[in-house]
RNA sequence: GGAGAGUUGGCCGAGUGGUCGAAGGCGCACGCCUGGAAAGUGUGUAUGCUCCAAAAGGGCAUCGAGGGUUCGAAUCCCUCACUCUCCGCCA
């Protein structure tokens, strides 16, 4: 959520970010009644506010004049105080109401994308930041896409997983089930290697961390929810790592935060089924290293691109072929100021996989998470947040299955080999 | 899951209806003292919103969260969350 000074102050640029979401000119009109909400809001609230000052300050005479012994005339002053009691009452209420409804048209206002974000609508529209670099793969006519691989190497059981739990939910077995193991090691030592500290999270949450960092109320249809505990499945280890950070205040030499975690991710993803949601390549349940970072404003963007760079070490160490898009207006995540996406080429699907969203949230979560930080001069001001997918593991394995696979077996990337304790499948 | 006890500022801890944003201590910051340090000593030390052009300085709110009683609530009542102890269950 943004805050209403950004908004004020931004104005013509959130209107221009706004546009390039594709957001039409009636919609755009939210962020000044924004502005029209937040000044009533003052204004009511400067004179509750005098209002209760007055009646704190007859309470006291009135506790004054009890112990003086003059009853009746503080008998008399409460009348009084009842009648601007009564006032401040309707001022409560309507500041409530006007507050509740500022708050719920900043929910609904996106975070301001970053000048770089091109415009555009889908996916299509998206920039090529850093295209592959070399020729593609090209396999052979007999190469099988990988649920086929998983199924003639036994790796991964795609109808068990469907009988135990449902469909979308794949059982990982033998050197399948290894090799999720040894990616998991290896993303996880390569994040401590880049000082990230490690974590080993909540899967659940409540819904005070869900809403700070923007998957509550924009994302509640994509979230497994328990109902009887009132919690919800993560999405992604985002929503438990960063919340770490919530209700901070810290020093400005605590910068950079570095955090790294593996988690499940838990996806309804309802709707989504056909081909190109097939095997690995959407599920409902999938393991993935995340990585956080808190960063000071200044910086945000530089460790934006170091974030990026790491994502891109690790799918070279991997031997995948890459490519890296700069989200357009329309495709960048509600709560995202600019976002990179990781494909990779899934040789035998003969298509583009997203593996890695790396993003910079700015002040837009921070702002919910209320988290802080002092400048030199003890001043407060909001941190930025940047996460960053390193990586999605489901969708490495679809690939790495079917881009190393040979005539007699499947090669593992060299990287893997002392996490496997063994070169091919 | 059952029974009981708790939750106060960065930390410890006092406060059971009025002047309490909150005693005292510790910590921290700055100063004095010192050749330097320790000890001692003085001052300061929450967050959000808001008024003011700004600073200075006001005002409002916040003592786990939300609601209620009252002219007035950290203090009384209700609901919820969390922590601790005992019992039960258990990887």
């Amino acid at each position: 959520m943004l805050q209403v000074k950004i908004i004020e102050d931004h104005l013509d640029e959130i209107k221009e970010s706004l546009k390039k979401r594709n957001w039409g000119d009636t919609d755009i009109s939210v962020v000044e009644k924004i502005i029209d909400l937040n000044t009533k809001r003052k204004a009511v609230q400067t004179e509750l506010d005098q209002e209760k000052a007055k009646l704190n300050q007859l309470s006291s005479e009135i506790g004054n004049l009890f112990k003086s012994g003059k009853k009746d005339e503080a008998v008399a002053l409460k009348d009084e105080v009842a009648k601007i009691k009564l006032k401040s009452e309707e001022q409560d209420a309507l500041l409530t109401q006007i507050t509740s409804e500022l708050e719920n048209n900043l929910l609904s206002v996106p975070n301001k994308l970053h000048p770089s974000v091109p415009a555009g609508s889908s996916e299509e529209d998206n920039e090529i930041y850093k295209p592959h670099q070399g020729d593609l793969p090209v396999l052979s006519e007999n190469a099988l896409p990988h649920w086929e691989l998983a199924e003639k190497y036994n790796l991964i059981d795609f109808k068990l997983g469907a009988f135990i739990a449902g469909s979308g939910f794949p059982l990982f077995r033998g050197k399948g089930s290894r090799l999720q193991r040894a990616l998991i090691s290896y993303f996880l030592d390569e994040a401590s290697n880049a000082g990230y500290e490690e974590i080993v999270p909540p899967l659940l949450v409540n819904e005070d961390s869900a809403r700070a960092t923007g998957q509550l109320p924009d994302k509640e249809g994509q979230m497994y929810y328990v109902e009887r505990d009132d919690l919800y499945l993560i999405p992604t280890a985002e929503v438990p790592i960063t919340n770490i950070m919530r209700d901070q205040i810290i020093e400005e030499s605590d910068f950079p935060i570095k955090f790294t975690g593996y988690t499940p991710c838990f996806r309804r993803e309802a709707g989504s089924y056909g081909a190109h949601v097939k095997g690995l390549n959407r599920v409902h349940q999938f393991d993935k290293v995340e990585i956080v970072q808190i960063e000071h404003p200044d910086k945000s963007y530089d460790t934006l691109h170091d974030m990026v760079a790491h994502v891109e070490h690790l799918l070279n160490s991997l031997k995948l072929p890459y490519r890296i898009l700069r989200l357009c207006g329309g495709d960048t995540g509600f709560t995202s100021a600019l976002t990179f996406d990781f494909e990779v080429y899934s040789a035998a699907q003969k298509r583009w996989l997203e593996v890695s969203s790396v993003s910079n949230f700015e002040t837009f979560q921070a702002n919910r998470l209320k988290l802080r930080y002092k400048d030199g001069d003890g001043k407060k001001h909001l941190a930025h947040t940047l996460n960053g997918s390193a990586l999605a593991l489901a969708r490495i394995i679809a690939c790495i299955l079917e881009n190393y696979q040979t005539e007699d077996g499947i090669k593992m990337p060299e990287v893997l080999v002392k996490y496997l304790g063994f070169d091919k499948i």
